[in-house]
DNA sequence: TTGTGTTTTATTGCCTCC
DNA sequence: GGAGGCAATAAAACACAA
């Protein structure tokens, strides 16, 4: 048997008085407290009741839900919700549905709503704030659950955009392919010159040409049209011989700007692409400045970002 | 009837605000 | 320091399949 006025809590629990935690830090201590709280006289937690605030103690019942319209139903609500034991009882439908509208106009309780509420139901204030809480902490979840659909329907959106625009992406490069290869295969003739020049510059420093600003700039604005009829050769021969996979010149830098790529094309045609673009890039070059050779890595200025252009080889 | 999962009511401990 | 809110949790009540 719990006493009269507490809220059925274990050893050392915290303990209410009309909606009004006592904390206490031994059980005995708070017991005590409680106990001098509920004379005889007392007006609320009579027995058996002692989760619910009856009107009187003079046996007159007011009215349990003045706001509702009583019928038998909920008066056999009402007997059954009283006649229940001391463990712990639901609220019934009618009291719920008041809660309810009251949460639905306002999800916090103010005390004198509290109190209010508490009159109306037949409830302790403390039960009503207990009841307000976990619809909050309901309503809360709900609100997450939401969210979290909301989300996932802009991820699934975002995703579907997203293979779109790989699969346009994957379009685009093969026709990149194609429209070099004829290029490349137009261009044919006598390239030995083109040979011999790359060979002598074969020498310089990959890193001096890389970090040189501005043959960067030069070569980004190389207008792909503008070639000499003996520059056209040069590329031919160079398209033939120069680009071998053991060459140190190019082998790295290719790496460097498909790095991205290689998820979507094969080792294979990921350097046959390098090798062709390298080709036509070197053939573009050599009509600006016959010094540097056209790494791969300039290659980023001709058209190929790495990324954050309309042909651009990112990754998510 | 019983086992099990879910919902509801209530407690506890911590935190913030006044 | 007290009051109230919240997260985590306990435990009773309820729903339901086997």
């Amino acid at each position: 048997m719990m006493a009269p006025g507490m809220i059925y809590g274990g050893a050392g629990a915290t303990n209410y008085f009309d909606g009004v935690r006592v904390m206490s830090s031994s059980t005995a201590t708070a017991k005590e407290h409680i106990g001098s709280l509920f004379t005889p006289a007392s007006s609320s937690f009579l027995g058996s009741s002692s989760m619910i605030s009856f009107g009187g103690v003079n046996g007159e019942k007011r009215s349990f839900f003045g706001s509702f319209n009583q019928d038998d139903n909920e008066a056999d609500e009402l007997g059954e919700y009283f006649h229940q034991s001391e463990k712990k009882r639901r609220l019934t439908d009618n009291q719920v549905q008041f809660l309810e509208k009251s949460f639905g106009e306002e999800n916090k309780l103010e005390p004198e709503r509290k109190v209010q509420l508490a009159k109306e139901l037949g409830l302790q204030p403390r039960q009503i704030a207990i009841w307000f809480q976990n619809r909050r902490a309901r309503w809360k979840t709900k609100q997450l659950e939401k969210d979290y659909e909301k989300m996932r329907n802009r991820y699934d959106t975002l995703k579907s955009n997203y293979n779109n625009l790989l699969k346009e992406k994957e379009n685009l490069t093969a026709e990149v392919f194609q429209l070099t290869d004829k290029l490349v295969i137009k261009e044919k003739g006598n390239g030995q010159l083109a040979l011999r020049d790359f060979q002598k510059r074969s020498d310089a420093s990959p890193k001096e040409i890389n970090d040189d600003p501005i043959s960067r700039v030069e070569m980004s604005n190389v207008p792909a049209g503008v070639l000499k009829k003996q520059q056209q050769e040069d590329l031919n021969s160079a398209k033939s011989d120069v680009f071998d996979s053991e060459s140190p010149h190019y082998t790295g830098d290719s790496a460097l700007v498909f790095e991205t790529e290689h998820s979507e094309l094969s080792q294979d045609d990921d350097e046959n692409f390098s090798k062709t673009m390298l080709s036509t890039a070197n053939l573009l070059g050599k009509a600006e400045d016959d010094d540097y050779p056209v790494t791969s890595l300039h290659l980023t200025y001709f058209g190929f970002p790495v990324e954050d252009q309309g042909f651009g080889f990112w990754t998510y």
